[in-house]
DNA sequence: CTGAAAGCGCTTACAG
DNA sequence: CTGAAAGCGCTTACAG
C-alpha cells in the first residue's frame, strides 16, 4: 500500500509550484494552457486526484449533505433516497446517511454527529427536530430542509405534499362513492403528515354531513396497521370504507381484510391510502391513493439546499406540493371519477 | 453565523494547551482528571465539538464507508442499507452513498469519486468492479467488500448467500411437488447471483431427470419480469411452475399470472422466488422463497470491513451464507415440506 | 499567469 | 501528564 499521491509530487514532476497544480484542478482558476497541460500530464502519470477532505478543510465546503432517515421499509423512502442521491450527485454533492433513532431524544445526538462531519446541508426525512437543534444548525451556517414533515419554527425549510388537501380529496372520493360508515387508521400521532391528512380527511367527511365512525392508530407500521385493521373490522358493524394514513399501512389493512377476515375489497370495504408508492399500482393491491411525487419533492429539496449553500440565501422556504388522486380498484369508483 | 469553535479557543479558556484539548477528546489518550475536567467544562460552555474532517486529515481515518448501490426499488436493498448503516453507526462509522450508474463503464468513475472522499472502506452492492479498480483500492489501502455479488480476482472480499445451494433447494422443492414443466425467469445475465442460482436450480432439476422447459430474462426488473411472464405463460402449454430469480421479479410474475392471464397460483402454476424480502411474507403474495438474511450478510460485511481497517488485515474473505427454504402458499406444497 | 507563504483544525511524536 | 512544534494535503490572498 503506497500512500496517496500528493499535489506537491505532481508539482515537482511537472516542474511547477503546488499552487499551479491546485489551480489546474480548481474550476475557474487561472492557469495557462501550457501549465495546465504539464500538470495534467504529470497527474495522469502519477494517478493524482485531489483529496476532497483537504479541500474541504480550507474551503469550508465538504460537498456532503447529511440525510437523516427513518422508515426505510416504507417504499416511499428508498425512492426518495435514490432520487435525492442522484440529484445531489449531479450537482457534485454526496449523501452521508444517518438512521434516525427510535427514541426522539436521541435525534439531537445524531444531528450533532452529522454536524461534526462538516456537512454543507442537512435533509431530515420524517423526523422532528428540536428548535435547539435547528438553532445550532443555523449558527453553524448549515441549512436544514425538513422532508415530508412540517413543523413550527422559522429557521429551516420544509418540503411536503399538501396533506390537508390530499386528505380532503380522499374524503370527497369516498363520500361520492356512497360510503356512510367511514373509518380512519392514523399514522404516528406526532407526525405532521398524520395530523394534516387526518385534518383534511375529517374536514371533507364533515363537509358532507358525516363523521368518522371508527379510528385506530397504526403508527405508520405494517404490524400495527394490521392490528388496527383487526380491531376495526373484526365486528359485524364494521366500516364500509377506510383511509389508512399511508400506503404502507393500507397494504397491511387490505391483507387483513381479504385474507384474515374474508372481506372483499372493494366489494365489502373500500380502502384508500396516501403516497402512491410503486406497490400501490401493482395489481395485487391496485390501491386508490394520493400521489406524493418523490421526484418533485426531491427536486424542490435540492433546489432549496443548493440555493442556500451556494448563494448564502438564508430565507427558509416552505413548500407543499399538490398531489393528484389516483383512482384505482381498491375502492368503489363513483361515476365519472375514473382517472 | 458565527463560525465553529476551535480546539485552540477551548484551550485558552481552559488555560491549557491545544494538545491537552485534543487528548481529552481522543479516547485512550493520557490526560489528568483535573485537566480533563477543565477542558470538558470549557468545551461545554463554548459548544465545542472536534472537527471530524480535520481529525481525518491527520489520522488518515475518515470513519466513512462508501456504499455503491443499485436496485433500491428491490426491497432487499433498503433493508441492507438500514442495517448496514446501523451496524456501522454502532462502530463509529458512517455511510456515504453513491448510486451505481446504469452504464457499467461509468462505475469506475464513481469508485474514483468514492476514493476521493478518503473513505476507510467500500461496500459495493450488486455491482461488478473492474480489476483495475480493485487494484486502485488496494493501492490506496481501502478494503472493498462485494455485497451480494461474487467475482473472480483476489484482492477483495465478497459476501453472498450460497446461491447455488439455494437454487438447488428450490428445484428439489418443485420436483417434490410433482411439477413436470418447470420454467425459469433469469435476472441480469452478468450477475453472479443470477448465474449461481440458475446453475444450482438446473442442477437440481437435472438430478431429477428433468430439464427446464422455458427460460426468459427479466433482468431483475419489475416490468421486464412481467414481460417475461407474459411470453412464458400466455400459451396453452405453459409451465406448471416457475422460479423467478429474485422475489422482486416473482411478485411481478404472480401479478401477471393472476390478474392478466387468469391463472391460479398455486392452483395452475407454482411460483417461487429468492431473497425473502418483507413483502414475500405478506398474504397477498405469500411467496415460497430462499431466505437471504440481510442481517447476517450485513454482520459479515461489517466484521470483514472493520477487521481490515482496524487490524490492517489484508486477507480477503469470501463468505457464502446458507439460506433456508421458506415454504409458503405460492407453490404447491409436497407432503412433509411445510416449514 | 505564477510562486512562496500562510493557514484550515486537528493529532502526534518529542522533550520535559 | 503536559506543551511547543511540526505536519496532514490542500487553497488562497499576496506579490511579482
Amino acid at each position: 500500500m503506497k500512500s496517496r499521491v500528493t499535489a506537491l509530487e505532481v508539482a515537482e514532476r511537472a516542474g511547477v509550484s503546488q499552487s499551479a497544480v491546485s489551480r489546474v484542478f480548481t474550476p475557474g482558476a487561472s492557469a495557462s494552457e501550457k501549465t495546465a497541460a504539464k500538470v495534467r500530464r504529470a497527474a495522469m502519470e502519477l494517478g493524482y486526484r485531489p483529496n476532497i477532505l483537504a479541500r474541504a478543510m480550507v474551503s469550508g465546503k465538504s460537498r456532503m449533505i447529511g440525510l437523516l432517515v427513518a422508515y426505510l421499509n416504507n417504499q416511499f423512502y428508498p425512492e426518495v433516497l435514490e432520487k435525492l442521491s442522484n440529484a445531489l450527485q449531479a450537482k457534485g454533492y454526496h449523501v452521508l446517511v444517518f438512521m434516525a433513532p427510535q427514541i426522539a431524544g436521541d435525534i439531537d445526538h445524531v444531528i450533532q454527529e452529522i454536524l461534526d462531519y462538516q456537512v454543507d446541508g442537512i435533509v431530515a426525512a420524517s423526523v422532528a427536530l428540536s428548535s435547539e437543534l435547528t438553532n445550532r444548525c443555523e449558527e453553524a451556517g448549515v441549512p436544514v430542509v425538513l422532508f415530508n414533515r412540517a413543523q413550527s419554527g422559522d429557521n429551516f425549510s420544509a418540503v411536503t405534499s399538501d396533506n390537508v388537501s390530499g386528505g380532503r380529496k380522499l374524503a370527497e372520493f369516498l363520500v361520492a362513492g356512497g360510503h356512510e360508515k367511514i373509518g380512519y387508521i392514523a399514522g404516528w400521532e406526532d407526525a405532521s403528515t398524520q395530523r394534516d391528512r387526518e385534518f383534511g380527511f375529517r374536514a371533507g367527511i364533515e363537509m358532507a354531513g358525516q363523521q368518522i365512525v371508527a379510528r385506530e392508530v397504526g403508527n405508520f407500521a405494517h404490524l400495527q396497521a394490521a392490528e388496527a385493521a383487526r380491531r376495526m373490522f373484526d365486528r359485524p358493524d364494521h366500516p364500509d370504507a377506510v383511509f389508512a394514513c399511508n400506503d404502507h399501512m393500507a397494504f397491511a389493512v387490505m391483507d387483513v381484510l381479504r385474507f384474515e377476515l374474508g372481506l372483499s375489497v372493494p366489494g365489502d370495504v373500500s380502502v384508500v391510502g396516501y403516497d402512491d408508492v410503486p406497490n400501490a399500482a401493482w395489481p395485487a393491491y391496485n390501491l386508490t391513493t394520493v400521489r406524493q411525487s418523490a421526484n418533485r419533492m426531491v427536486a424542490e429539496t435540492v433546489a432549496i439546499l443548493v440555493d442556500q449553500i451556494e448563494n448564502q440565501n438564508k430565507e427558509p422556504r416552505r413548500i407543499a406540493l399538490d398531489g393528484p388522486l389516483k383512482v384505482r380498484g381498491s375502492a368503489r369508483i363513483p361515476e365519472g371519477w375514473k382517472t
